[in-house]
RNA sequence: CGGGGAGUAGCGCAGGCCGGUAGCGCAUCUGGUUUGGGACCAGGGGGUCGCAGGUUCGAAUCCUGUCUCCCCGACCA
């Protein structure tokens, strides 16, 4: 074996490492905190792409481009905005290079300096609403229902490849309305959106919810979320949508003038999701032997591997001819598929290479098969293999497909349901994170200072208040105050 | 920024305490045999030992400084 990879058992944050790695997802770059996305990452990226991207179009939306740089001045407008950021910008102070007279190469000419400095965006709300404000005159003009697929660069001290990296790809929606109502209702029917891509595409359970105090994006007056479970038990954000209420509107002054004649702020509305989903999708599914991927979403579904007799030839052509066909009825179901006969590898490197890689499907044609009319037809979900017919393989192939997906799912559904646990107790509330990990249901008396507390004691946040949450009469879990409905505490990624 | 670990061939490592001019596995290249779970045989190529100083006749090895990366924590999507 020549790519090993550690055990989640042995250590947990290695094998996600080995398995990004030597998966071919991405690489380590040159650039602390910065990561190389290699083409079979990227692929899985762009499949995830398209999908939300239809799926914004669907419900309305239109895509734009906003630039990289924010003056500094606008990051500032919004007080809760800038506080929430400022630890983490990146800073463009020159624009020009020159040669070190003392020949130290190149270095940044004093001379050059900006007049006021750029912020490499870290979100686009200040850009956005500073545009928007020239939108917008009329009830007429709104909505904005506008998407961006951009980068963003967060400084973070720490980073995680895909989970945290200090350079992400992502998506922000930026919506503007005419009322309160209709901001909300786009905030919630966009959580909506997110939601459904995780748990039909990634297939990936999700718990819908909305954050405290605590949690909220930096100017915002709520903000949904969807949060995940991973298979260490933490739980992972893995997308939110923001009801900024009139927050941007009032710093970039944004005002329309409604059906009476009456002028009024602009409601908003921001959401998105980033290449996070890539390290959610790893840790909510893959094992041991590598990757597993979602068929909705895995670059490649189906791998075909020949296994030749050199001293066959007539044979090993009729193998080709029977992968050519197979490949030819795969394709025509839109079905992603690879035939692998490359003879420089031997069969079985390839079985263990794709299953590394996560392919959900993996057919083997050899002579003893077509004497047979068969072919040996292998699961990564549930590492099973089965011989199957040649006839209507590839009716076969397509069901087995979608079982995988649904197998997946329910799979990490069960998981997921397995890993709530509701307490009534510190001390089970404790216990319940410390031995058993996952989500934690419990009391809380509302109060940021309560979280906080808790927070410091056991680096549980509160993850959620679940939305339609069953409205039910207790005590806090640490402080004995009143409480009304439970909440989900993790520790989260 | 604190705590831990690591930088020696493309990858994974040994050598270091006891200084003498670098080795193992995998990968790679050539030829051959092979192909149903990471093949085998034979031959070959590849490294200013992270970087900079110092000690010494001589440094991967000892000393000083410095840089980088990974893991754990504080900050966060």
């Amino acid at each position: 074996m020549s790519s090993v990879l550690t055990s989640r058992d042995t250590d947990y944050s290695q094998w996600y490492n080995d398995l990004v790695l030597k998966g071919g997802l991405a690489d380590y770059s040159a650039v602390r905190g910065c990561m190389v996305i290699k083409p079979y990452g990227y692929g899985l990226w762009e499949n995830m792409r398209d999908q939300l991207d239809r799926m914004f179009k669907e419900t309305g939306h239109q895509n734009a481009y906003f630039p990289l740089f924010i003056p500094k001045s606008f990051l500032s407008k919004e007080a809760a905005h800038v506080e929430g950021f400022a630890k983490e910008c990146a800073v463009v102070t020159h624009y020009r290079l020159k040669n070190d007279p003392n020949g130290g190469g190149v270095i940044v000419d004093p001379e050059a300096k900006l007049e006021e400095e750029l912020i490499v965006r870290p979100t686009s709300e200040t850009i956005i609403w500073s545009t928007y404000k020239n939108w917008v005159q009329s009830y007429r003009d709104l909505p904005i229902l506008v998407n961006q697929w951009a980068n963003v660069v967060r400084w973070e001290m720490r980073t995680r490849l895909f989970l945290r990296t200090a350079e992400f790809l992502w998506q922000e929606g930026h919506t503007a309305h005419a009322t309160r109502q209709e901001a909300i209702e786009e905030t919630e029917k966009m959580l909506e959106v997110y939601a459904t891509f995780a748990e039909e595409y990634m297939a990936m359970p999700v718990i819908k919810g909305v954050k405290t105090a605590n949690e909220r994006f930096a100017g915002a007056e709520d903000t949904y979320c969807i949060e995940a479970m991973m298979q260490d038990g933490k739980a992972l954000q893995a997308g939110t949508s923001h009801f900024l209420g009139q927050n941007f509107a009032k710093a970039f002054d944004v005002t329309f003038t409604d059906r009476e004649n009456k002028i009024d702020h602009v409601w908003a509305t921001s959401w998105g999701v980033s290449t996070r989903l890539i390290g959610a999708l790893v840790m909510a599914h893959s094992d041991d032997q590598g990757l597993v991927m979602p068929p909705k979403l895995a670059p490649l579904q189906v791998v075909i591997v020949p296994i030749y007799n050199k001293k066959d030839a007539e044979a090993s052509q009729r193998i080709d001819d029977t992968a050519a066909a197979v490949i030819k009825e795969l394709k025509a179901k839109g079905i992603r598929v690879k035939y692998d006969n490359d003879d420089t590898t031997r069969p079985g490197w390839k079985f263990a290479e794709y299953e590394l890689r996560g392919v959900p499907v993996r057919i083997a044609i050899g002579a003893r098969d077509l004497e047979n009319n068969v072919v040996e037809v292998a699961r990564r979900d549930e590492k099973t293999k089965e011989t199957v017919s040649l006839d209507g393989l590839s009716g076969t192939i397509e069901t087995l497909l979608a079982d995988i997906q649904s197998n997946m799912f329910h799979k990490a559904q069960k998981f997921r349901d397995e890993h709530i646990t509701r307490v009534d107790s510190w001390e089970e509330f404790v216990k319940v994170l410390d031995e058993k990990g996952g989500f934690v249901s419990a009391h809380w008396d509302g109060t940021p200072a309560t979280e906080d507390k808790i927070k410091e004691m056991t680096k549980a946040t509160i993850r959620c208040i679940p939305l339609n949450n069953e409205q039910e009469e207790g005590k806090c879990v640490l402080t004995g105050n009143a409480s009304k409905e439970r909440v989900l505490f993790a520790r989260a990624y």
